[in-house]
DNA sequence: CATCATAATTGTACCGGTACAATTAATCAA
DNA sequence: TTGATTAATTGTACCGGTACAATTATGATG
Protein backbone atom coordinates (compact mmCIF):
# COMPACT_ATOMS: atom_id res chain seq x y z
CA UNK A 1 0.00 0.00 0.00
CA UNK A 2 1.27 3.44 -0.71
CA UNK A 3 2.15 5.49 1.98
CA UNK A 4 -0.23 8.83 0.78
CA UNK A 5 -3.10 6.38 0.69
CA UNK A 6 -2.17 4.95 4.00
CA UNK A 7 -2.11 8.01 5.46
CA UNK A 8 -5.37 8.78 3.94
CA UNK A 9 -7.09 5.93 5.49
CA UNK A 10 -5.68 6.38 8.54
CA UNK A 11 -6.78 10.16 8.66
CA UNK A 12 -10.65 9.21 7.51
CA UNK A 13 -10.80 6.55 10.53
CA UNK A 14 -9.28 8.79 12.69
CA UNK A 15 -12.42 11.47 12.26
CA UNK A 16 -14.83 8.45 12.02
CA UNK A 17 -13.43 7.05 15.63
CA UNK A 18 -13.47 10.24 17.21
CA UNK A 19 -16.41 11.36 15.91
CA UNK A 20 -15.01 14.76 14.32
CA UNK A 21 -17.73 16.99 13.44
CA UNK A 22 -18.09 19.47 10.68
CA UNK A 23 -15.28 22.41 11.03
CA UNK A 24 -13.26 20.30 13.43
CA UNK A 25 -9.74 20.78 13.13
CA UNK A 26 -7.20 18.01 12.61
CA UNK A 27 -3.48 18.33 13.33
CA UNK A 28 -1.38 20.87 11.41
CA UNK A 29 0.77 19.41 8.22
CA UNK A 30 4.00 19.84 10.67
CA UNK A 31 2.68 17.82 13.25
CA UNK A 32 1.37 15.15 10.23
CA UNK A 33 4.56 14.68 8.93
CA UNK A 34 6.34 14.01 12.23
CA UNK A 35 3.42 11.66 13.12
CA UNK A 36 3.63 9.33 10.46
CA UNK A 37 7.47 10.53 9.73
CA UNK A 38 7.13 11.12 5.73
CA UNK A 39 7.78 14.31 3.81
CA UNK A 40 5.55 17.16 3.29
CA UNK A 41 4.36 16.16 -0.22
CA UNK A 42 3.26 12.99 1.18
CA UNK A 43 1.41 14.23 3.63
CA UNK A 44 0.11 16.75 0.89
CA UNK A 45 -1.24 14.13 -1.44
CA UNK A 46 -2.91 12.26 1.24
CA UNK A 47 -4.95 15.43 2.20
CA UNK A 48 -6.07 16.16 -1.31
CA UNK A 49 -7.13 12.41 -1.82
CA UNK A 50 -9.26 13.22 1.47
CA UNK A 51 -10.22 16.99 -0.50
CA UNK A 52 -11.22 14.92 -3.67
CA UNK A 53 -13.50 12.60 -1.49
CA UNK A 54 -15.44 15.00 0.35
CA UNK A 55 -13.54 14.70 4.08
CA UNK A 56 -11.48 17.39 4.68
CA UNK A 57 -10.97 20.98 3.28
CA UNK A 58 -7.63 22.68 3.87
CA UNK A 59 -7.30 26.77 4.54
CA UNK A 60 -3.94 28.40 3.96
CA UNK A 61 -2.92 30.43 7.15
CA UNK A 62 -5.59 28.24 9.60
CA UNK A 63 -5.39 24.28 9.10
CA UNK A 64 -6.98 21.69 7.92
CA UNK A 65 -10.90 20.81 8.55
CA UNK A 66 -13.32 17.95 8.37
CA UNK A 67 -15.94 18.69 6.46
CA UNK A 68 -18.19 15.57 6.18
CA UNK A 69 -21.77 16.79 5.90
CA UNK A 70 -22.62 13.20 7.06
CA UNK A 71 -26.10 12.76 5.24
CA UNK A 72 -26.45 9.68 6.47
CA UNK A 73 -27.88 6.74 3.91
CA UNK A 74 -26.31 8.88 1.23
CA UNK A 75 -24.90 6.64 -1.53
CA UNK A 76 -21.63 8.22 -3.59
CA UNK A 77 -21.85 8.09 -7.02
CA UNK A 78 -18.03 9.16 -7.22
CA UNK A 79 -16.10 6.45 -5.47
CA UNK A 80 -16.41 2.64 -5.51
CA UNK A 81 -15.09 2.90 -1.47
CA UNK A 82 -17.95 4.08 -0.69
CA UNK A 83 -20.12 1.75 -2.19
CA UNK A 84 -18.38 -0.75 -0.67
CA UNK A 85 -18.74 1.12 2.91
CA UNK A 86 -22.68 1.06 2.32
CA UNK A 87 -22.70 -2.74 1.73
CA UNK A 88 -21.26 -3.01 5.06
CA UNK A 89 -22.65 -0.06 7.06
CA UNK A 90 -26.28 -1.06 5.36
CA UNK A 91 -27.76 -4.48 5.05
CA UNK A 92 -27.47 -4.72 1.99
CA UNK A 93 -27.59 -8.05 -0.28
CA UNK A 94 -27.94 -8.84 -3.53
CA UNK A 95 -30.07 -12.07 -5.68
CA UNK A 96 -28.34 -13.26 -8.72
CA UNK A 97 -30.79 -13.79 -11.33
CA UNK A 98 -28.90 -14.66 -14.65
CA UNK A 99 -24.79 -14.97 -14.82
CA UNK A 100 -23.68 -16.81 -17.96
CA UNK A 101 -20.82 -16.35 -20.80
CA UNK A 102 -22.72 -14.37 -24.02
CA UNK A 103 -21.51 -12.16 -26.80
CA UNK A 104 -22.08 -8.61 -26.00
CA UNK A 105 -24.70 -6.17 -27.11
CA UNK A 106 -23.37 -3.72 -29.58
CA UNK A 107 -24.02 -1.21 -27.24
CA UNK A 108 -21.76 -3.28 -24.84
CA UNK A 109 -19.52 -4.44 -27.11
CA UNK A 110 -18.78 -0.34 -28.04
CA UNK A 111 -18.25 0.72 -24.64
CA UNK A 112 -15.89 -1.97 -23.83
CA UNK A 113 -14.11 -1.67 -26.51
CA UNK A 114 -14.34 -4.85 -27.91
CA UNK A 115 -15.43 -7.41 -30.96
CA UNK A 116 -19.30 -8.45 -31.18
CA UNK A 117 -17.60 -11.94 -31.55
CA UNK A 118 -15.77 -11.92 -28.65
CA UNK A 119 -17.06 -13.08 -24.91
CA UNK A 120 -18.36 -11.38 -21.95
CA UNK A 121 -19.92 -12.73 -18.64
CA UNK A 122 -23.68 -11.07 -17.86
CA UNK A 123 -24.35 -10.76 -14.87
CA UNK A 124 -28.53 -9.69 -13.71
CA UNK A 125 -29.17 -9.17 -10.16
CA UNK A 126 -31.30 -7.22 -8.03
CA UNK A 127 -30.19 -5.35 -4.86
CA UNK A 128 -31.98 -5.24 -1.59
CA UNK A 129 -31.63 -2.59 1.25
CA UNK A 130 -33.23 -3.25 4.63
CA UNK A 131 -35.56 -5.75 2.77
CA UNK A 132 -36.62 -3.19 -0.11
CA UNK A 133 -35.50 -3.43 -3.42
CA UNK A 134 -32.49 -0.83 -4.31
CA UNK A 135 -32.07 -1.27 -7.61
CA UNK A 136 -31.71 -3.70 -10.64
CA UNK A 137 -28.26 -4.16 -12.04
CA UNK A 138 -26.92 -5.72 -15.63
CA UNK A 139 -23.39 -6.06 -16.28
CA UNK A 140 -21.20 -7.02 -19.31
CA UNK A 141 -17.29 -7.85 -18.13
CA UNK A 142 -14.92 -8.88 -20.80
CA UNK A 143 -13.81 -12.29 -20.45
CA UNK A 144 -10.62 -11.91 -21.84
CA UNK A 145 -9.79 -9.85 -19.16
CA UNK A 146 -11.97 -11.14 -16.16
CA UNK A 147 -11.59 -14.89 -17.20
CA UNK A 148 -13.97 -15.86 -14.81
CA UNK A 149 -17.01 -15.36 -12.60
CA UNK A 150 -19.24 -17.52 -10.74
CA UNK A 151 -21.99 -16.78 -8.24
CA UNK A 152 -19.91 -16.85 -4.85
CA UNK A 153 -17.53 -13.90 -6.52
CA UNK A 154 -20.34 -11.75 -7.59
CA UNK A 155 -22.15 -11.91 -3.78
CA UNK A 156 -18.82 -10.94 -2.60
CA UNK A 157 -16.91 -8.08 -3.89
CA UNK A 158 -16.23 -8.06 -7.80
CA UNK A 159 -13.67 -5.67 -7.94
CA UNK A 160 -12.04 -6.83 -4.74
CA UNK A 161 -11.65 -10.40 -6.98
CA UNK A 162 -10.54 -8.23 -9.73
CA UNK A 163 -7.93 -6.81 -7.73
CA UNK A 164 -6.68 -8.95 -5.37
CA UNK A 165 -7.73 -12.28 -7.15
CA UNK A 166 -6.80 -11.31 -10.63
CA UNK A 167 -3.83 -8.70 -9.60
CA UNK A 168 -5.56 -6.21 -12.16
CA UNK A 169 -5.17 -2.37 -11.44
CA UNK A 170 -8.54 -0.44 -11.44
CA UNK A 171 -8.05 2.78 -12.98
CA UNK A 172 -10.80 4.99 -13.12
CA UNK A 173 -14.32 5.01 -14.13
CA UNK A 174 -17.39 6.89 -16.58
CA UNK A 175 -20.67 7.57 -15.11
CA UNK A 176 -23.72 8.71 -17.32
CA UNK A 177 -27.09 9.34 -15.47
CA UNK A 178 -30.46 10.61 -16.00
CA UNK A 179 -34.29 10.09 -15.23
CA UNK A 180 -36.84 8.11 -16.59
CA UNK A 181 -40.13 6.46 -15.93
CA UNK A 182 -39.96 2.73 -15.17
CA UNK A 183 -41.14 0.10 -17.88
CA UNK A 184 -42.90 -2.34 -17.30
CA UNK A 185 -40.82 -5.37 -16.80
CA UNK A 186 -38.17 -3.11 -14.29
CA UNK A 187 -41.56 -2.24 -11.83
CA UNK A 188 -42.10 -5.94 -11.64
CA UNK A 189 -38.21 -6.49 -10.69
CA UNK A 190 -38.22 -3.27 -8.46
CA UNK A 191 -41.74 -3.76 -6.98
CA UNK A 192 -42.79 -0.85 -8.25
CA UNK A 193 -45.12 0.57 -10.48
CA UNK A 194 -45.05 0.85 -14.65
CA UNK A 195 -44.24 4.83 -14.89
CA UNK A 196 -42.80 5.06 -11.71
CA UNK A 197 -39.57 7.42 -11.75
CA UNK A 198 -36.51 6.06 -11.76
CA UNK A 199 -32.81 6.43 -12.15
CA UNK A 200 -30.81 5.02 -14.89
CA UNK A 201 -27.29 4.84 -13.81
CA UNK A 202 -24.32 3.37 -16.77
CA UNK A 203 -20.85 3.21 -15.80
CA UNK A 204 -17.47 2.27 -17.57
CA UNK A 205 -14.62 1.12 -15.64
CA UNK A 206 -11.10 1.17 -17.22
CA UNK A 207 -8.04 -0.66 -15.85
CA UNK A 208 -5.18 1.46 -15.28
CA UNK A 209 -3.90 1.37 -19.05
CA UNK A 210 -7.55 2.26 -19.83
CA UNK A 211 -9.07 -0.55 -20.90
CA UNK A 212 -12.91 -1.02 -20.44
CA UNK A 213 -13.22 -4.13 -18.61
CA UNK A 214 -16.65 -3.20 -16.97
CA UNK A 215 -20.19 -1.81 -18.54
CA UNK A 216 -23.11 -1.66 -16.28
CA UNK A 217 -26.05 -0.27 -16.44
CA UNK A 218 -28.11 0.05 -13.00
CA UNK A 219 -31.83 0.78 -12.87
CA UNK A 220 -32.56 2.23 -9.18
CA UNK A 221 -35.98 2.12 -7.23
CA UNK A 222 -36.04 6.19 -6.47
CA UNK A 223 -38.02 5.36 -3.22
CA UNK A 224 -34.62 3.96 -1.63
CA UNK A 225 -31.85 5.71 -3.16
CA UNK A 226 -30.39 9.24 -2.53
CA UNK A 227 -26.79 9.62 -3.88
CA UNK A 228 -24.06 12.94 -3.58
CA UNK A 229 -21.21 13.92 -4.96
CA UNK A 230 -18.33 16.48 -4.65
CA UNK A 231 -18.03 19.48 -7.37
CA UNK A 232 -14.57 20.37 -8.39
CA UNK A 233 -14.16 23.66 -8.78
CA UNK B 1 -3.58 32.62 -12.67
CA UNK B 2 -1.85 30.04 -11.65
CA UNK B 3 0.87 27.99 -13.44
CA UNK B 4 -0.75 24.53 -13.25
CA UNK B 5 -4.19 25.78 -13.82
CA UNK B 6 -3.05 27.79 -17.15
CA UNK B 7 -1.40 24.03 -18.59
CA UNK B 8 -4.47 22.31 -17.89
CA UNK B 9 -6.48 24.71 -19.77
CA UNK B 10 -4.92 25.00 -22.84
CA UNK B 11 -4.04 21.11 -23.03
CA UNK B 12 -7.79 20.86 -22.58
CA UNK B 13 -8.00 23.26 -25.54
CA UNK B 14 -5.34 21.67 -27.34
CA UNK B 15 -7.43 18.73 -27.21
CA UNK B 16 -10.43 20.04 -28.47
CA UNK B 17 -9.19 22.07 -30.80
CA UNK B 18 -7.43 19.29 -33.06
CA UNK B 19 -10.82 17.07 -32.24
CA UNK B 20 -8.35 14.53 -30.26
CA UNK B 21 -10.28 11.30 -30.23
CA UNK B 22 -10.08 8.78 -27.20
CA UNK B 23 -7.28 6.92 -26.81
CA UNK B 24 -4.54 9.78 -28.38
CA UNK B 25 -1.32 10.00 -27.48
CA UNK B 26 -0.21 14.06 -25.99
CA UNK B 27 3.16 14.86 -25.93
CA UNK B 28 5.07 13.02 -23.52
CA UNK B 29 5.89 14.83 -19.65
CA UNK B 30 9.60 16.23 -20.71
CA UNK B 31 8.02 17.49 -23.79
CA UNK B 32 5.38 19.05 -21.48
CA UNK B 33 7.59 20.47 -19.42
CA UNK B 34 9.99 21.58 -22.27
CA UNK B 35 7.24 23.39 -24.04
CA UNK B 36 5.61 25.56 -21.19
CA UNK B 37 8.64 25.90 -19.44
CA UNK B 38 8.24 24.58 -15.61
CA UNK B 39 9.17 21.74 -13.43
CA UNK B 40 7.95 18.34 -14.38
CA UNK B 41 5.75 18.79 -10.56
CA UNK B 42 3.98 21.82 -12.41
CA UNK B 43 3.19 19.68 -15.41
CA UNK B 44 2.19 16.59 -12.97
CA UNK B 45 -0.16 18.71 -10.88
CA UNK B 46 -1.84 20.22 -14.17
CA UNK B 47 -2.51 16.53 -15.52
CA UNK B 48 -3.80 15.32 -12.09
CA UNK B 49 -6.34 18.35 -12.40
CA UNK B 50 -7.60 17.05 -15.71
CA UNK B 51 -7.44 13.33 -14.89
CA UNK B 52 -10.43 14.44 -11.90
CA UNK B 53 -12.15 16.29 -15.07
CA UNK B 54 -11.92 13.65 -16.79
CA UNK B 55 -10.09 14.44 -19.65
CA UNK B 56 -7.07 12.51 -19.77
CA UNK B 57 -5.76 9.05 -18.04
CA UNK B 58 -1.74 8.29 -17.80
CA UNK B 59 -0.50 5.21 -18.19
CA UNK B 60 3.04 4.80 -16.22
CA UNK B 61 5.81 3.52 -19.28
CA UNK B 62 3.41 4.50 -21.72
CA UNK B 63 2.45 8.19 -22.41
CA UNK B 64 -1.27 10.37 -21.71
CA UNK B 65 -3.87 9.62 -23.33
CA UNK B 66 -7.00 11.67 -24.14
CA UNK B 67 -10.14 10.34 -22.53
CA UNK B 68 -13.44 12.24 -23.08
CA UNK B 69 -16.12 10.16 -24.14
CA UNK B 70 -18.06 12.91 -25.54
CA UNK B 71 -21.39 12.05 -25.10
CA UNK B 72 -22.35 15.44 -26.11
CA UNK B 73 -25.48 16.99 -24.17
CA UNK B 74 -24.34 15.77 -20.31
CA UNK B 75 -24.47 18.31 -17.97
CA UNK B 76 -21.28 17.81 -15.81
CA UNK B 77 -22.48 17.28 -12.17
CA UNK B 78 -18.96 17.60 -10.64
CA UNK B 79 -17.69 20.74 -12.03
CA UNK B 80 -19.00 24.58 -12.66
CA UNK B 81 -16.32 24.73 -15.20
CA UNK B 82 -18.60 22.75 -17.13
CA UNK B 83 -22.00 23.79 -16.45
CA UNK B 84 -20.79 27.36 -17.25
CA UNK B 85 -19.83 25.66 -20.71
CA UNK B 86 -23.00 24.48 -20.94
CA UNK B 87 -24.50 27.65 -20.83
CA UNK B 88 -22.53 28.92 -23.79
CA UNK B 89 -22.85 25.79 -26.02
CA UNK B 90 -26.10 25.56 -25.51
CA UNK B 91 -28.76 27.78 -25.91
CA UNK B 92 -29.59 27.91 -22.29
CA UNK B 93 -31.67 31.15 -20.97
CA UNK B 94 -32.94 31.47 -17.88
CA UNK B 95 -36.35 33.64 -16.89
CA UNK B 96 -36.21 35.04 -12.65
CA UNK B 97 -39.13 34.35 -11.04
CA UNK B 98 -38.43 36.31 -7.96
CA UNK B 99 -35.32 37.53 -6.64
CA UNK B 100 -35.53 39.33 -3.22
CA UNK B 101 -33.86 39.97 0.29
CA UNK B 102 -35.93 37.65 3.23
CA UNK B 103 -35.22 35.62 6.48
CA UNK B 104 -33.68 31.65 5.61
CA UNK B 105 -36.32 29.14 5.78
CA UNK B 106 -34.44 26.66 9.03
CA UNK B 107 -33.35 24.22 6.29
CA UNK B 108 -31.46 27.57 4.31
CA UNK B 109 -30.56 28.99 7.77
CA UNK B 110 -28.80 25.21 8.51
CA UNK B 111 -27.30 24.88 5.56
CA UNK B 112 -25.54 27.88 5.00
CA UNK B 113 -24.76 28.16 9.01
CA UNK B 114 -26.61 31.12 9.79
CA UNK B 115 -29.06 32.62 11.64
CA UNK B 116 -33.14 32.46 11.06
CA UNK B 117 -32.93 36.51 11.52
CA UNK B 118 -29.56 37.60 9.21
CA UNK B 119 -30.72 38.23 5.60
CA UNK B 120 -30.60 36.20 2.73
CA UNK B 121 -30.97 36.99 -0.95
CA UNK B 122 -33.69 35.09 -2.23
CA UNK B 123 -33.70 33.41 -6.33
CA UNK B 124 -35.73 31.75 -8.09
CA UNK B 125 -35.59 31.17 -11.63
CA UNK B 126 -36.62 28.50 -14.40
CA UNK B 127 -33.78 27.47 -17.21
CA UNK B 128 -34.58 26.67 -20.38
CA UNK B 129 -32.42 24.68 -23.20
CA UNK B 130 -33.03 25.65 -26.79
CA UNK B 131 -37.04 26.33 -26.15
CA UNK B 132 -37.40 23.69 -23.58
CA UNK B 133 -37.82 23.89 -19.77
CA UNK B 134 -34.67 22.52 -18.54
CA UNK B 135 -34.69 23.14 -14.60
CA UNK B 136 -36.74 24.99 -11.88
CA UNK B 137 -34.42 26.52 -9.40
CA UNK B 138 -34.52 27.80 -5.95
CA UNK B 139 -31.26 29.66 -4.52
CA UNK B 140 -30.50 31.65 -1.35
CA UNK B 141 -27.28 33.58 -0.88
CA UNK B 142 -25.99 34.46 2.52
CA UNK B 143 -26.13 38.18 2.21
CA UNK B 144 -23.41 39.67 4.77
CA UNK B 145 -20.98 37.82 2.38
CA UNK B 146 -22.73 38.77 -1.27
CA UNK B 147 -24.34 42.03 -0.18
CA UNK B 148 -25.69 42.57 -3.26
CA UNK B 149 -27.17 41.24 -6.57
CA UNK B 150 -29.51 42.17 -9.12
CA UNK B 151 -31.45 40.75 -12.63
CA UNK B 152 -28.44 40.97 -14.86
CA UNK B 153 -25.81 39.75 -12.66
CA UNK B 154 -28.31 36.61 -12.11
CA UNK B 155 -28.54 36.38 -15.95
CA UNK B 156 -24.95 36.80 -16.43
CA UNK B 157 -23.02 34.56 -14.21
CA UNK B 158 -23.36 34.96 -10.39
CA UNK B 159 -20.20 32.94 -9.33
CA UNK B 160 -18.75 35.12 -12.03
CA UNK B 161 -19.92 38.04 -10.01
CA UNK B 162 -18.67 36.62 -7.17
CA UNK B 163 -15.17 35.53 -8.32
CA UNK B 164 -14.48 38.51 -9.88
CA UNK B 165 -16.45 41.34 -8.73
CA UNK B 166 -16.55 40.74 -5.05
CA UNK B 167 -13.02 39.25 -5.00
CA UNK B 168 -13.57 36.28 -3.24
CA UNK B 169 -12.69 32.92 -3.82
CA UNK B 170 -15.11 29.31 -4.44
CA UNK B 171 -13.64 26.39 -2.64
CA UNK B 172 -15.88 23.52 -2.97
CA UNK B 173 -19.75 22.43 -3.18
CA UNK B 174 -21.53 19.44 -1.96
CA UNK B 175 -24.06 17.97 -4.02
CA UNK B 176 -27.38 15.89 -2.90
CA UNK B 177 -29.36 13.94 -5.27
CA UNK B 178 -31.97 12.09 -5.50
CA UNK B 179 -35.04 10.96 -8.01
CA UNK B 180 -38.99 11.75 -7.15
CA UNK B 181 -42.56 12.48 -8.35
CA UNK B 182 -43.21 16.08 -9.69
CA UNK B 183 -45.50 18.25 -7.32
CA UNK B 184 -48.70 19.91 -9.20
CA UNK B 185 -46.18 23.43 -8.95
CA UNK B 186 -43.34 21.66 -10.27
CA UNK B 187 -45.06 20.65 -13.51
CA UNK B 188 -46.37 23.45 -14.10
CA UNK B 189 -43.14 25.71 -14.20
CA UNK B 190 -41.76 22.99 -16.13
CA UNK B 191 -44.68 22.20 -18.64
CA UNK B 192 -45.07 18.71 -17.39
CA UNK B 193 -47.40 16.35 -15.42
CA UNK B 194 -47.95 16.04 -11.93
CA UNK B 195 -46.45 12.96 -10.73
CA UNK B 196 -43.77 12.69 -13.40
CA UNK B 197 -40.28 11.84 -12.48
CA UNK B 198 -37.90 14.50 -11.36
CA UNK B 199 -34.17 14.91 -10.43
CA UNK B 200 -34.01 17.04 -7.54
CA UNK B 201 -30.54 18.25 -6.66
CA UNK B 202 -29.09 19.95 -3.15
CA UNK B 203 -26.09 21.91 -3.25
CA UNK B 204 -24.08 23.90 -0.75
CA UNK B 205 -21.10 25.96 -2.38
CA UNK B 206 -18.43 27.29 0.21
CA UNK B 207 -15.76 29.93 -0.13
CA UNK B 208 -12.10 28.34 0.37
CA UNK B 209 -12.33 29.24 4.12
CA UNK B 210 -15.03 26.78 4.21
CA UNK B 211 -18.29 28.79 4.45
CA UNK B 212 -21.17 28.08 2.87
CA UNK B 213 -22.40 31.19 0.87
CA UNK B 214 -24.98 29.25 -2.01
CA UNK B 215 -27.59 26.79 -0.84
CA UNK B 216 -29.46 25.99 -4.13
CA UNK B 217 -32.29 23.62 -4.93
CA UNK B 218 -32.78 22.50 -8.49
CA UNK B 219 -35.51 20.18 -9.63
CA UNK B 220 -34.79 18.82 -13.68
CA UNK B 221 -37.07 18.02 -16.11
CA UNK B 222 -36.11 14.43 -16.87
CA UNK B 223 -36.58 14.81 -20.66
CA UNK B 224 -34.19 17.57 -21.21
CA UNK B 225 -31.16 16.41 -18.70
CA UNK B 226 -28.58 14.07 -19.09
CA UNK B 227 -25.63 14.26 -15.96
CA UNK B 228 -22.28 12.46 -16.06
CA UNK B 229 -19.87 12.36 -12.98
CA UNK B 230 -15.96 10.65 -12.94
CA UNK B 231 -15.66 7.93 -10.08
CA UNK B 232 -12.81 7.96 -8.21
CA UNK B 233 -11.38 4.49 -7.12
C1' DC C 1 11.05 -15.19 -37.88
C1' DA C 2 9.45 -15.91 -33.47
C1' DT C 3 11.05 -15.80 -28.56
C1' DC C 4 13.14 -14.33 -24.89
C1' DA C 5 16.23 -11.41 -22.31
C1' DT C 6 17.75 -6.66 -22.04
C1' DA C 7 17.69 -1.79 -22.43
C1' DA C 8 15.30 2.61 -23.08
C1' DT C 9 11.17 5.16 -22.29
C1' DT C 10 7.82 7.16 -19.43
C1' DG C 11 4.94 8.19 -15.54
C1' DT C 12 4.55 7.92 -10.14
C1' DA C 13 6.08 7.95 -5.31
C1' DC C 14 8.60 10.26 -2.35
C1' DC C 15 12.15 13.43 -0.57
C1' DG C 16 13.58 18.14 0.71
C1' DG C 17 13.79 22.75 -0.27
C1' DT C 18 12.34 28.18 -1.21
C1' DA C 19 8.98 31.64 -1.71
C1' DC C 20 4.68 33.34 -0.72
C1' DA C 21 -0.37 34.14 0.44
C1' DA C 22 -3.90 33.93 3.87
C1' DT C 23 -4.99 33.64 8.43
C1' DT C 24 -4.30 34.18 13.27
C1' DA C 25 -1.72 35.82 17.29
C1' DA C 26 0.97 39.29 19.47
C1' DT C 27 2.28 43.91 20.08
C1' DC C 28 1.86 48.57 20.66
C1' DA C 29 -0.32 53.17 20.39
C1' DA C 30 -4.13 56.05 21.48
C1' DT D 1 -10.54 48.77 25.45
C1' DT D 2 -10.06 49.51 20.80
C1' DG D 3 -7.73 49.60 16.50
C1' DA D 4 -3.92 49.37 13.73
C1' DT D 5 0.60 47.32 12.88
C1' DT D 6 3.67 43.62 13.04
C1' DA D 7 5.02 38.98 13.67
C1' DA D 8 4.15 34.03 13.76
C1' DT D 9 1.58 30.27 11.94
C1' DT D 10 0.08 27.40 8.30
C1' DG D 11 -1.06 25.71 3.81
C1' DT D 12 0.05 26.11 -1.49
C1' DA D 13 2.83 26.82 -5.67
C1' DC D 14 6.72 25.64 -7.64
C1' DC D 15 11.47 23.90 -8.17
C1' DG D 16 14.68 19.99 -8.74
C1' DG D 17 16.11 15.68 -7.53
C1' DT D 18 16.35 10.03 -6.77
C1' DA D 19 14.34 5.64 -7.10
C1' DC D 20 11.33 2.67 -9.18
C1' DA D 21 7.40 0.30 -11.70
C1' DA D 22 5.14 -0.54 -15.99
C1' DT D 23 5.39 -0.38 -20.69
C1' DT D 24 7.60 -0.38 -25.10
C1' DA D 25 11.56 -0.85 -28.10
C1' DT D 26 15.76 -3.33 -29.08
C1' DG D 27 18.65 -6.89 -30.05
C1' DA D 28 20.45 -11.39 -29.36
C1' DT D 29 19.45 -16.24 -29.95
C1' DG D 30 17.87 -20.29 -31.66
Amino acid sequence: MLKYQHIADELENYIEENKLQQGDKLPVLQELMNQFKVSKSTVTKALELLENRGVVFQVRGSGIFVRRHKRSGYISLISNQGFKKMLEEFHITSKVIELDVRKPTKEAALNLNMGLDEDVYYVKRVRYIQGQTLCLEESYFNKSLIPYLNNEIITESIFNYITNGLGLNIGFGDTFLHVDKLTAEEAKYLELTEGDPKLYVESIYHLTNGQPFDFSKITYNYVQSQFFVQAVL
